[in-house]
RNA sequence: CCAGACGGUCGGACGGCCGCCGGCCUCGUCUUUGGGCGAAGCGGGAGGAAAGUCCGGGCUCCAUGGAGACAAGGCGCCGGGUAACGCCCGGCCGGGCUUUUUAGUGAUAAGGGGCCCGAGGGAAAGCGCCACAGAGAACAAACCGCCUUCUUUACGAGGGUAAGGGUGAAAAGGUGCGGUAAGAGCGCACCGCCGGACCAGUAAUGGAACGGGCAUGGCAAGCCCCGCCUGGAGCAAAACCGAAUAGGGAUAGCGCGUCCGCCGGCGCCCUUUGGGCUACGGCGUGACAGGCAGGUCUUCGUGCUGAGCUGUCCGGGUUGGUUGCUUGAGGCCGCGCGCAAGCGCGGUCCUAGAGGAAUGGCCGUCCCUCAGCGAUGAGGACAGAACCCGGCUUACAGACCGUCUGGCGUU
RNA sequence: CGGAGUGUAGCUCAGCCUGGUAGAGCACUGUCUUCGGGAGGCAGGGGCCGGGUGUUCGAAUCACCCCACUCCGA
């Protein structure tokens, strides 16, 4: 699974296909740069907390990824989760099922 | 045993499964032999504040090192520690709280002890400010008073005075006696203040013979004076490799000089198939002026440059890799020196190096806290390395150790 | 990560350098004017000056330490 960092694949993002949960909100867009690889990106704003806060974050929605995507994800896709505050805190099994619910309602609505 | 203050140490432990970062090593594979990719194994992987970015350094660039002047900024009792500091340690002085002794009926005064706090040079170098109130706020002044003189008298005018009243944050020594028209350091005693031989101490400072009737309000975290320190930027610094583009344009200021050698050469001259002089042009591991440095200037040495240099503005390309990048004023242990901060010697250890940024997810046992009779349940402080050190400041659940103070219990 | 700034009335700002009274515009309240509203006139309310400590007799102002926000960067 590819990692997504430039600003340009971030922006691209916008007009995205979109869904939400209580801990993110995801983004999913076909890339045909991809050669049919699963990319993902992650956002924690600094609004959400101090710099314990955010990684915290970004380590839970990174395990539950690896976990959920290898059957979920559609392949050459670029996913990007923005995070929310309650991905802190919320079970980590509600969390799981937050991403598989998010990947299927995705894989049903993309072109 | 409990409570508090101060100082110090630690800041959850162990294990299983699946992952991440980088290191070593082995194997496989590809290769343009540099290396790339994949897999297995071994061991490593956040802090005491990693934070705020408030000081001090190292390191890198601005060509480089030194000296001086000015500007700007910072620091400021003394001694020590340190690479250095605005930090730390010890002392001095001042202030606050508390306790105790002496004097006194008492208010209080003086001395001693303990704890805490202090950005603490100079206010008789100069300038400035001191609102309101008050008569007067810094070469003193005179509102009410007090005393006195003059006019017939007086709530009038003049003079003397600074004790008393009142204002204020602050009113130009205090108390007492003498003295006087009333008063006043006018005189005297005690206390305070100023100067101070000499003594103690490395010093800050303390003590003090003696002298002086007292002259000197506060603010320098106002300007300033004195002493000391400091060039500017910052690892997104910077270097190398590769790619890409045009090392681009505009504008302002200063400069573009001399000599020597060689070559060409207009012209001229001579003793004519050679040589000399020379306008000009070109070249030089040539020489010298000149230029190139940080806030400004001067100066010396070195270096570069020597025909360009400097400032301001606009525009364009690349957003790849490697180095910097972790061994350091380093940690731990022992001995010695020192009241201490710390220093010296010996031994021993190597302990994160990412790059849109790695330490995570799940589970079990134990520990601690809270709730509950219990089964059990909920929770685990502040907080995440980004070039590296020394400090300061701020945040922080809980545990342990030491010293001191107070209380209770037992002997 | 590094470097600059800004916090004053409900909003936008001045006052700070050179310390003693906190002020302007818009908004708000009352009133006059109008048949009514708006505009306009008059009067009025509203601030422990982001927080703390210090210097000073006295701090929005000076100094230091925190908190929040904004901007800049190869």
């Amino acid at each position: 699974m590819g990692v997504i960092k430039k600003r340009r694949d971030f922006l691209a993002m916008r007009g995205a296909d979109k869904a939400q949960s209580r801990s993110f909100l995801m983004l999913a867009r076909k890339n045909p740069e991809n050669q049919g690889a699963v990319r993902l990106g992650l956002t924690v704003t600094k609004k959400i907390g101090d710099a314990v806060v955010r990684n915290r974050i970004r380590r839970r929605l990174r395990a539950a990824a690896r976990e959920a995507f290898p059957d979920a994800a559609r392949a050459g896709t670029d996913y990007v989760l923005v995070a929310r505050k309650a991905a802190y805190d919320r079970n980590y099994a509600a969390v799981l099922d937050d991403m598989k619910r998010a990947l299927l309602s995705l894989a049903r609505n993309t072109t």
